[in-house]
RNA sequence: GCGUCCGUGGCUCAAUUGGAUAGAGUUUCGGACUUCGGAUCCGACGGUUAUAGGUUCGAAUCCUAUCGGGCGCACCA
């Protein structure tokens, strides 16, 4: 719809007009502030040459009214071409606010590491990440969704550790003593049980065999992981295992050429050639690698399979980590302006007003599938896709746990429910509703379709510009002008009954499209009782 | 100290990326059911967009400084 008026546009000024929403509706549908910008140029005032262009529009099919307001061009579209693209929509649902984009992307998200549950804070990266996922699939991207595990390291021994000090205190009943840095939490109980099972009593006991037993677990661990974010509509096209990079290091070392080189015993990379803050050790003295090194292996294989733009979104306590990652795609001599870091900002529980401070290896974690148990996948993904991801998320575990008419899910998929119980209600037939000319519309019921059909901006918007919350607030906002208008109008056994179903069920179709692009399920009914 | 993200009604968040009178929800108060689902709707109260300068037709948004907060500043991942 914009796409049209906007190539329309064009058209006419040989430029590129930026198109906006009107701040009142009763001044059209679309608003340019192009005379400002023809301003200095023209050397004549905003308000004269708007005049000027408003008088320029002759007749057309598009637009009903071109008019000048205070300098600003607005438009309202003609009847005829909004009942034309409701129709089409209805006709063609499934191709509603698609597009066909040619790129190939890569989406790096989640990444948690695999030797604990998952908790809140990689819930936000999670929905984040899937909800960019849905928007740039419908888009029409060619978009791979993908988890890098860093199931190598000093955490993975810890693991081990983790699970026999667990066994032996809760199985020998052994009193053991805790050493600074070890995981703890209800997931060691069914590993520690599975592990005796497979590997005898002894694995509990013999040092030696941590490395053994934390690399059986972490599969287990994995699992765990991603049945939870399953049970949040959340799934991935390929896992990256870091493990299995490191054979590659040396042939990825000589490809950086001179950006890597020795000093004391020690490989570093010079990163700070390309911007970082001072060069960075990647391999130690003993010959193992750090950390660093996986990242670099793991991106040099992300380049080498050859995406038109990568996105990884991490957690905001990574961001140190952007400019030495940079550096080392330009030294492989990759452009680093193709990978993209999104940062997701961290979250921050309160609990009876205090803050209420997370360590994973305390244990007092709040976990994502507990908050899934609580209030369900929908309302969790709707919260969290709510907020812009560069604000840091302040929530009271209280509020997370209301279940009432104050959350949006609700009132959106009431919605939704209220066009499908009309719409059964009704007598007409699908034709008599389908064929129904969307003419001599009132103000309220123009303004309840123009909105259903904004749905594509939307979804475009939201996605290019990183913004996720853009759709939750459309959604929000279209659900009010439904349960508004529900309430102004009578509509069966009405002469308009026929118009504004057909209306609903373009409303109705926004709804569900936009609700899918965010995980959610749509619902036909509400049943009386709050659950989920 | 350096880097980075931020600071918007009492609270939680928006604001078409520089545009028209800064909007929603929540809280508080007051209204609307002989109506298709009242899980709804309407109204009121509530703002110097942290502060001070600057840039221009125009600033919550850009620049500078100050204040306040989160997160980094490993040869840990």
């Amino acid at each position: 719809m914009k796409q049209r008026v906007s190539a329309l546009l064009r058209e006419k000024f040989g430029r590129e007009v930026v198109l906006e929403k009107p701040r009142d509706r009763s001044f059209g549908h679309f608003a340019t502030p192009i005379a400002f910008s023809l301003a200095k140029e023209l050397k004549q005032s905003p308000m004269a040459i708007s005049e000027e262009l408003a008088s320029s529009f002759e007749e057309n099919d598009v637009f009903s009214k071109v008019e000048s307001v205070k300098g600003y061009l607005n438009f309202r579209l003609s009847e005829g071409f909004l009942s034309q693209y409701a129709s089409w929509v209805l006709q063609n649902h499934s191709e509603f606010a698609k597009q066909e984009k040619k790129e190939k992307l890569l989406l790096e998200f989640v990444s948690a590491n695999p030797t604990g549950p998952l908790h809140i804070g990689h819930a936000r990266g999670a929905v984040y990440g899937d909800t960019l996922y849905r928007l740039a699939k419908h888009l029409g991207y060619d978009i791979t969704a993908e988890y890098y595990v860093n199931d190598a390291g000093n955490q993975i021994d810890l693991l081990g550790l983790s699970i026999q000090l667990y066994g032996r205190e809760n199985i020998l009943k052994e009193s053991v003593e805790y050493p600074q840095s070890y995981y703890r939490g209800d997931y060691l109980a069914p590993l520690a049980q599975k592990a005796v099972e497979k590997f005898g009593i002894e694995i509990l006991s013999d040092e030696s065999r941590q490395k053994e037993l934390a690399i059986w677990a972490k599969d287990g661990v994995m699992e765990l992981i991603v049945k939870t974010l399953a049970d949040t509509n959340i799934h991935f096209d390929t896992f990256v295992y870091e493990s299995t990079l490191y054979d590659d290091w040396d042939r990825v070392m000589s490809k950086m050429g001179d950006g890597v080189y020795k000093k004391d015993d020690k490989i570093y990379i010079a990163s700070s050639q390309k911007g970082d803050d001072s060069d960075r050790v990647v391999v130690r003295e003993d010959g193992r690698a750090t950390y660093l090194a996986g990242d670099i292996v793991y991106h040099n294989q992300k380049f080498e399979r050859s995406y038109d733009h990568y996105i990884n979104i991490w957690g905001a306590d990574h961001h140190g980590y952007i400019a030495r990652v940079k550096a080392a795609v330009e030294f492989l001599g990759y452009d680093s302006n193709k990978l993209e870091v999104l940062l997701s900002q961290m979250v921050s529980l309160l609990k009876d007003g205090e803050p209420y401070k997370m360590s994973k290896r305390a244990g007092n974690v709040i976990l994502m599938s507990d908050i899934v148990d609580e209030i369900g996948s929908d309302a969790l993904r709707f919260i969290f896709a709510s907020k812009k991801s560069d604000t840091a998320l302040e929530f009271d575990l209280a509020e997370f746990k209301k279940q009432d008419s104050s959350n949006p899910i609700f009132y959106i998929q009431y919605a939704h429910a209220r066009i499908q119980t009309i719409l059964s209600k009704s007598t007409l037939t699908q034709d008599e509703v389908m064929n129904a000319s969307l003419t001599n519309l009132d103000e309220s019921a123009d303004i309840l379709l123009f909105d259903a059909l904004l749905l594509p901006e939307i979804v475009d918007d939201a996605f290019h510009s990183r913004g996720v919350q853009k759709l939750p607030e459309y959604l929000k906002s279209l659900a009010a002008s439904l349960h508004k208008f529900y309430y102004d109008y009578k509509i069966l056994g009405t002469p308009n009954e026929a118009k504004y179903l057909k209306i609903f069920m373009v409303v109705g179709l926004s709804l569900r499209v936009g609700l899918s692009l965010m995980g959610i399920k749509a619902k036909d009914y509400m049943s009386k009782e709050i659950e989920e």
